[in-house]
DNA sequence: GATAATTGTTATGGACTATATCAAATATCG
DNA sequence: CGATATTTGATATAGTCCATAACAATTATC
């Protein structure tokens, strides 16, 4: 498994600081005027780890536009589908999500009708959660246009390869940092 | 560049799935009892980018908590060290941070006699930042910590070269994404 | 059967983010 | 020059996400 280098960007982002450097006979402190040096930052795992994130994510709502997923809502689906029966708490904490913040998220899937809550007969104090039929449908258009417009994009970027040692590195960090 | 292969772990994470099955005769749902299926959730790189991004703050946060500095605190410290004497929307926008957001984070740390505003004499408008000593002294502190017990996990999990792999592949993510 | 624990829920506060607006200062342009 | 537009730091405010406490209903424990 190979990385190939490429990333030569020098790195720009937030705003526009491209116009003209004033040279001022320094009055008082003033450096001068344009392109920051991002230094030691560009090196910080947390800092290029975060604004990797923003991006994926903008990314990821861009593409669901159409579908009017959050990649949160998007996970529930996701593992709900694949964990049919399990209760709001099961899939919450599986989530990471805390079962109070929990019940909005599903409130709002709820009334969307793409997921349903059913009283268990075994435990009458919980809730099943169950994909509806219109749950299953979206989900399933959801992940053709992640892989079609998301995944791709971050394929033709890094190349299949790196994408795979790019997600198990990453799993790496957040199971075992 | 190569990238040796290495995570290997079924990936687990939130909570403490892993006890026993109970094989109920199905009363009506309820799927069993332990261990939910993360399915493809665990190939999905926002997941997986945000779990990680978490864990990497937590860290962070914890290796600094002598000093209490957040990781935004500590990527202005650094900025405006490498570029003193830009002002605060320069620092801002480069960092991502809006101007009003950045007006607290800045009063922090100025309360703490870690950075000072000056009033340039060029543009009378604008507050240059720079590092107070005390700045200059905790920024050195800081990076210690960070070396050493933050960067150096991430190289024993990693190893140092897949540690910089990830680092180029992130800043692409975030600068071409 | 009394007490403890669990489930879903509500209320609430904190942190972070985003927009509109403002006064002071500067820039632009007729 | 002088009117208008722009920029800078700041305030106010709203929205989102995350975290804790508390509660009623239900179940588990002893």
């Amino acid at each position: 498994m190979t990385v190939s280098k490429t990333a030569e960007k020098s790195s720009e982002k937030a705003g526009d600081a491209t116009k003209g450097r004033k040279d001022a006979p320094e009055g008082h402190g003033q450096g001068s005027a344009e392109a920051l040096q991002l230094g030691e930052l560009s090196e910080q795992l947390g800092y290029v780890l975060k604004r990797a994130q923003l991006k994926v994510f903008e990314n990821f709502l861009r593409c669901m536009a159409s579908l009017q997923l959050t990649p949160a809502q998007f996970s529930v689906l996701l593992l709900v589908e694949k964990n049919p029966g399990r209760n709001q708490t099961e899939i919450a904490s599986t989530l990471g999500i805390l079962r109070p913040n929990f019940v909005a998220l599903l409130d709002n899937l709820e009334s969307r009708d793409l997921c349903a809550r059913i009283r268990s007969t075994n435990d009458r104090r919980s809730h099943i959660l169950v994909l509806t039929d219109k749950g299953k449908a979206v989900l399933s258009r959801a992940k053709k246009l992640v892989a079609t417009k998301h995944e791709s994009r971050l394929n033709e970027l890094l190349g299949q390869a790196n994408r795979e040692a790019l997600i198990e590195m990453l799993s790496k960090i957040a199971n075992e940092f």
